[in-house]
DNA sequence: CGCTCGTTTGAGAGGACTCAAGGTAGGTGG
DNA sequence: CCACCTACCTTGAGTCCTCTCAAACGAGCG
């Protein structure tokens, strides 16, 4: 989802600057605005579970996030925090409202905006419901293909701690398993570097 | 999401019997309607867990289904079968998407309820992602009391079954893992009824 | 009563997790 | 150019706990 800068300026939207580590907003906090990044980047986790950082998503200049929870008046389910020094635009979320509701054609992206995530949400529900370690890796391994993170032939560019937090496994299971892959020819390690064929 | 018997026929929607067990649409075909339920119960699962069946959701006359492949024109990921003798409507695509431009308040309820199953499907995420069973029986309860399917003190209209297949555990795990809730104080179970505190 | 469906308990195996210890690559400074 | 540092990767051993398989129990119903 991306809104015109100077459109989000003319509903009364503000630009704030974001230190790195802060944070926007937080889990059980009420969503308040609509949020879209204008520089930095901004990281999506969960903490909840045994404290362990159960990361989302991780988004950059032009994109928003936090919509969900805004339209239906639930409380975050999410934390959002600054990788790095980052400037995001705010929007009341009455203005926001207002803002759709006059353009037609930004409303209609926020729908596939919304189908989107509701379909990626679902699709790393199914990593997750997956019992196998392997399965859950190249599932996970599909998904940025699909979703053009990488491509085939390409190295992978998470560590292998980063990809044990999206499918929530530990990095040894991780790494015992990608080993395993190899050996089916699933995947290719050349020098540490992760190639999914 | 529920859009009015007359305006979905006045859009060219049709009504078509489904027997018991019959598929609406499975896994990895394309989207090419609109669903609403008008009678009987439509069930969603993914069958692709290891042959396992893991179950999303369970609609009911009123209520549409599948919209969010449609919209961003991406295969399904779910499969939709008729729990029991039903009927359902039938909206084409390019009609759907002319009626939602055509009518904003059915617009806004669709973005609506988009948010609501992104908001619900990670809450579902977060439940699998927690990796001990006790932690992912008490969310799942939690989720239950949230989106009022149940109350405090009610019994849990789920068999030990059905609560397994939407967590992803074994009946046995399930069983097991409610016993030490119990001893916990976290959950009661009176005469085999499940309760929560 | 006897069937069926859901619940429960037990024993055993497998495998992910934990903890601990090295190994390797890339960057930095002397 | 080399020694060092740090972050990441890798391996091993052992524990724990979920899953699997098997069997039996309980409740509701024709």
């Amino acid at each position: 989802m991306h809104i015109d800068y100077d459109l989000i300026i003319t509903y009364g939207g503000i630009a704030k600057k974001i230190s790195k580590g802060e944070i926007v907003f937080s889990e059980n906090s009420e969503p308040k605005y609509y949020y879209q990044v204008l520089s930095g980047s901004i990281k999506i986790y969960t903490s909840n579970i045994q404290g362990k950082e159960f990361v989302q998503d991780i988004y950059t200049p032009g994109q928003s996030f936090g919509e969900p929870p805004l339209l239906i008046d639930k409380k975050y389910l999410i934390t959002a925090e600054a990788q790095e020094e980052s400037v995001i635009l705010l929007l009341k979320k009455e203005n926001f409202m207002q803002l759709i509701d006059e353009h037609k054609e930004i409303h209609f992206e926020l729908t596939k905006d919304l189908a989107n995530r509701a379909y990626n949400t679902l699709f790393s529900a199914q990593i997750l419901a997956n019992p196998s370690p392997e399965d859950k890796i190249i599932k996970f391994l599909n998904q940025l293909v699909e979703k053009n993170i990488i491509e085939k032939n390409t190295p992978i560019p998470y560590t292998r701690q980063q990809i044990a937090n999206q499918i929530g496994l530990r990095v040894e299971t991780v790494i015992r398993s990608l080993n395993k892959l190899q050996k089916e020819n699933k995947v290719q390690i050349i020098n540490r570097k992760l190639y999914y064929l």
